[in-house]
DNA sequence: GAGTTAACGCAACTGGAGTTGTCTTTGGAA
DNA sequence: TTCCAAAGACAACTCCAGTTGCGTTAACTC
């Protein structure tokens, strides 16, 4: 994407302000709070020229993503597909709860159910993290923990939705107990042979 | 809710007209397309009047699944838990891809992720649909299937979850297989004791 | 069946999101 | 250095979601 032909200099500038600004806003007032006009005067750019870079808040929120997609994630390594898939699970849980990412993270989630742009965007974002977190189960797999007809990716889904689910489909509260009952659960699925 | 001092005659009309307005703009339009104006004007409401009783689209909305929530929904009985698990996940992922029910539904996810009353709204309704197809676990239970120490609530949450999680979160098309495996992974776990 | 008032209809208004046309700045190439 | 075009700034405008004040209708009460 971003096939800017004028990289350098004041349009970096402006994309790197427009991008904080965004994450900022995201941050404080979430994804119902976020307007171009908020953006464009906090980031210092005249909102037209957000308007025609980005077009509306869902491309924002798409280019948001497109950073945080690239940014490294902490995989877990306990030395057990346990406590690996544990980790990965309470990282997703405890990253909602953050009051600096929680309100960013869900504006993505939301964003993406409007907009065709961000959900592909979205999409990116979590091929991504599946195959980074599909690692530990893989490392599972080596150390003779779970049979090698496993599907590690699908591992990591059926670990991580039920999170996702009470979060923000059913709107239930999510304790550390439930997201370590998810990991165990596709673990226990994955050694039965069905994942 | 709806304390109304006047249940009867225009206000039920006026009711019933908005309600159904607003079930079929979401059914053409999703959520984005949903404006008050024109589910007033489809409805023959003056838009003043749905303004000072729904106060917005979320509260349309809201209103809505008070409905949907209520209606019953058809619990599989096939005999065996594995047969019966599966017909419920299939029943959702299969919703979903309705012409009709997919975008109302999608709507409902979608609304209730911005608005706290859509959400409160969205909870009970999981609440009910959960109790209803525990059901099946229970049964499960009562015929040796399954431990008797399992949380049926429970089970029915992380054999759905994946098809949410796939559907609005990742976003991922959903096949039937990936919905009777999730049912299969569910059931694993519950087998094995950890759910 | 007459009075009361909750609920609805109507029209005019407000505010802010998004657009458009034009001028200015500046990055990059010759 | 010079030049040109891409990208940004600015102001003025459009348009529509949501509001307000007031008149009208029709449920409920006695």
């Amino acid at each position: 994407m971003e096939v800017t032909k004028r990289p350098g200099g004041r349009s970096a500038r402006v994309r790197d302000a427009v991008r904080n600004a965004t994450l900022a806003e995201l941050a404080e007032h979430g994804f119902r709070g976020l307007t171009v006009e908020n953006v464009a005067e906090r980031s210092g750019v005249h909102k037209t020229t957000v308007y025609r870079r980005w077009g509306s808040v869902e491309g924002l929120i798409a280019d948001a993503l497109e950073l945080a997609a690239h940014e490294p994630w902490p995989v877990p390594d306990t030395g057990t597909v346990e406590g690996d898939l544990r980790g990965v699970v309470e990282l997703v849980r405890s990253g909602f709860e953050d009051p600096e990412l929680g309100p960013v993270s869900s504006a993505f989630v939301a964003a993406a159910m409007q907009s065709p742009e961000a959900a592909r965007a979205l999409h990116a974002f979590f091929e991504a993290r599946h195959d980074q977190s599909a690692q530990v189960v893989r490392r599972g797999v080596e150390r003779g923990e779970l049979p090698v007809t496993v599907d590690a990716r699908e591992v990591v889904r059926v670990a991580v939705a039920p999170v996702y689910y009470r979060l923000f489909v059913a709107h239930e509260p999510v304790s550390r107990e439930d997201a370590d009952r998810a990991a165990d659960a596709a673990l226990a699925a994955a050694r039965a042979g069905v994942l």
